[in-house]
DNA sequence: AGCACGCCGACT
DNA sequence: GTCGGCGTGCTC
């Protein structure tokens, strides 16, 4: 009886796979996880091929016997190998990594979940002919065929999705519908339930491992043909893949921020596409790179263009936060005064910096920028300069502000406390909530206090983005977004359009369920260009100059990028480490490539780790891709040890 | 990623 | 004289 050899791949950083025998191998066989001794320890590896004979460079000796088979029925299957591949030579990772990733194991702590959902408003049955002609064009168009839903909030996309989930499902198809984390899950999950009953599966962070597998299995059975999730969930192992939808495409959680960093956007393409079926995005604030992909007609556009049903398109309005050296206008306390008087509430949004060193005038708005990159320099104290973390440009910074002459330039900041100091001194009769993470700690706790205040046990609300996001309350009249410039004067390429999007989706969530609805934006800079579009909800207009401005610059989606974070205990460690990666890196760059850097990050210091990155650039990813493939590769043997390096394709955050 | 092996400094 | 730092290399 001959003896089989099984090759498997291990949730570690190593690219190889390993050979073991086993001595009964009837049940053995790919897709299945085992148990088995590596090295001085026992490790569950994941089966990834068979074999009769041992890889010729393989001392006999050296094989190991597989101890225990951990799973009765396959886990994963040839196409799942396949689709970790990709990810392993996309992302640059081990197979077992992407593995790992892709499965439902126990790589991830679960977490208590959940933030109170909004109340589904049942949608009526009957279509628009706006909606009818997007799930047309959905439905009828060829496999692998891409589209973009685009259409301001309330004009009815998740019906329209629905509809084509449901005509494809009725062809015997499967569906992956994408959601972005944490708060959109329940409403959409509420609303596929009761629409596909059975027929649907969710995949979250909230469920345990257990309950995770089962459902994992449920969808390789066929028995659930639409799933419902976060980024994860783009990797579910559905049979016979009809439809890919992309709620929220704009939203940065579809990146993940560990490696592999694979762009659950970017994934859904290659499947969509290897896999013959249809993918939909859909925003009202589309990103850049989507736009592009319209504009040159890789995506095809379905607009929507009509709000459904009640919701009226709220007031926005801009207010000067200039001269007033306090964190609330006499508008924003004025329209609060009169919000709770009605017997309504208020929603207050601060976009609270996580990161704090930018120069910025404190009176007029004026901040520092790079001459090179248009990206805000970050300010250092210590060395009294300005430097751009992206090229490493540095400035003298000026003694007063270039612009309005104040001397209140500098690193300034409103801080959290202060503004609920404020309000608790402003309005003594009303009552207030903070939530964000430093005053709900669990996210049941963040859960009791939404549902108090949706109860109408509290006045106004005061919130981060965790409560930016996919929530509706009805009893809302007033939203106001305490300090809009943080985000946009953060050191990041992105600033604009995530500063940008973030006022076009509150203003969008404001108008639901009030027909006075209405939404003040606090600024320092009232007339510059990019908060008169966002309170005009002029996306497209936005859209187009932001384009140009990316060409101009060199950014994504015109260029794509790179990016190289090393980190080490000591300084000198790290900044020897990227100077050697970038001598590695310089002359593989093709033609069309340059480097950014390398330079300390914007976050120069996590941890008690010094960070340096180094940002590669091109023109197509192509080349650019197998520059730093063999950079890394190059890299990784003659590194030194105690230094880490983490490879980030098409990089979302640059901090 | 772990985990062991191996080679140079301050401690009972 | 040893305990222990961490640099190096390997895991079928």
């Amino acid at each position: 009886m001959d003896n089989r050899y099984f090759d498997l791949a291990f949730d570690i950083p190593v690219k190889q796979t390993f050979t073991y025998k086993i001595d009964d191998a009837a049940h053995a066989g790919i897709g299945k996880r085992c148990l088995v001794p590596f090295g001085r320890r026992q490790m569950i590896g994941y089966i990834v091929g068979e074999r009769d004979t041992i890889p010729s460079h393989l001392e006999p000796a050296k094989v190991k016997a597989i101890q225990e088979l951990v799973d009765q029925e396959p886990l994963f299957d040839n196409r799942d190998i396949a689709l970790a591949q990709w990810l392993a030579d996309f992302y640059l990772c081990g197979i077992g990594e992407a593995l790992g990733t892709i499965l439902p194991s126990a790589r991830h702590l679960p977490r208590a979940s959940t933030i109170a959902a909004e109340e589904i408003t049942d949608a009526a049955l009957a279509l628009s002919d706006e909606q009818q002609r997007a799930v047309d064009a959905i439905i009828g168009g060829q496999d692998a065929k891409t589209f973009y839903l685009y259409g301001i909030t309330g004009s009815g996309k998740t019906e329209v999705f629905l509809c084509a989930a449901q005509a494809l499902l009725n062809l015997g198809k499967s569906v992956i519908y994408l959601v972005p984390e944490i708060a959109l899950t329940q409403q959409t999950e509420k609303a596929i339930r009761k629409r596909f009953g059975t027929l649907a599966a969710m995949i979250h962070s909230g469920l345990s491992t257990g309950v995770k597998l089962k459902e994992w299995m449920r969808i390789r059975h066929g028995e659930a043909r639409i799933v419902v999730g976060p980024r994860s969930a783009v990797f579910a192992p559905v049979q016979n893949l009809g439809l890919i939808v992309i709620d929220e495409e704009h939203d940065g959680s579809y990146k993940s921020g560990e490696t592999p960093r694979f762009n659950a956007r970017q994934v859904a393409m290659h499947r969509s596409a290897v896999e013959g079926a249809r993918l939909v995005l859909g925003s009202a604030t589309p990103s850049l790179e989507a736009w592009n992909m319209m504009i040159q007609g890789s995506m095809t556009r379905l607009d929507l263009t009509k709000r459904l049903s009640g919701g009226a398109i709220p007031r926005v309005r801009a207010v000067s936060l200039e001269h007033t050296g306090s964190s609330l206008t006499a508008d924003l306390k004025e329209a609060l005064r009169q919000t709770a008087q009605m017997g309504k509430q208020s929603i207050l949004f601060l976009n609270r910096r996580g990161f704090a060193h930018f120069y910025y005038c404190r009176n007029c708005g004026y901040h520092l920028i790079c001459k090179h990159c248009s990206i805000a320099l970050t300010y250092h104290k210590e060395r009294s300069i300005a430097l751009c973390h992206y090229c490493g440009y540095q400035s003298e910074v000026p003694k007063a502000c270039p612009q309005c002459g104040s001397l209140e330039a500098g690193f300034r900041s409103f801080g959290t406390e202060m503004i609920e100091e404020e309000l608790h001194r402003t309005f003594p009769d009303l009552r207030i909530c903070r939530a964000d993470s430093d005053t709900t700690g669990t996210a049941k706790k963040l859960d009791e206090m939404l549902s108090l205040f949706r109860e109408g046990a509290f006045d106004i609300l005061l919130g981060t983005q965790m409560v930016a996001k996919g929530l509706n309350f009805p009893g809302v009249r007033l939203v106001g977004v305490v300090f809009a410039d943080t985000g946009l004067s953060m050191p990041d390429f992105r600033a604009a359009e995530r500063g940008f999007s973030l006022i076009v989706q509150v203003a969008g969530r404001s108008g639901r369920f009030s027909p006075d609805g209405q939404v003040i934006v606090q600024t320092l800079r009232p007339h510059d260009p990019l908060i008169i579009k966002a309170t005009a909800l002029d996306v497209e207009g936005f859209l187009h100059s932001e384009l140009a401005v990316r060409k101009l610059t060199g950014f994504p989606p015109y260029k794509r990028l790179i990016r190289f974070t090393l980190r080490a205990k000591e300084e000198a460690r790290v900044e020897a480490a990227v100077k050697e990666l970038a001598a590695l890196v310089q002359p593989l760059l093709p033609y069309d490539a340059d480097m950014l850097g390398p330079t300390e990050c914007p976050i120069s210091r996590i941890a008690e780790n010094y960070r340096c990155h180094l940002i590669l650039r091109g023109s197509t990813m192509g080349t650019l891709h197998a520059a730093a493939r063999r950079a890394y590769e190059q890299y990784d043997q003659e590194k030194d040890n105690r230094v880490y390096v983490e490879i980030d394709i098409d990089p979302v955050s640059l901090l």
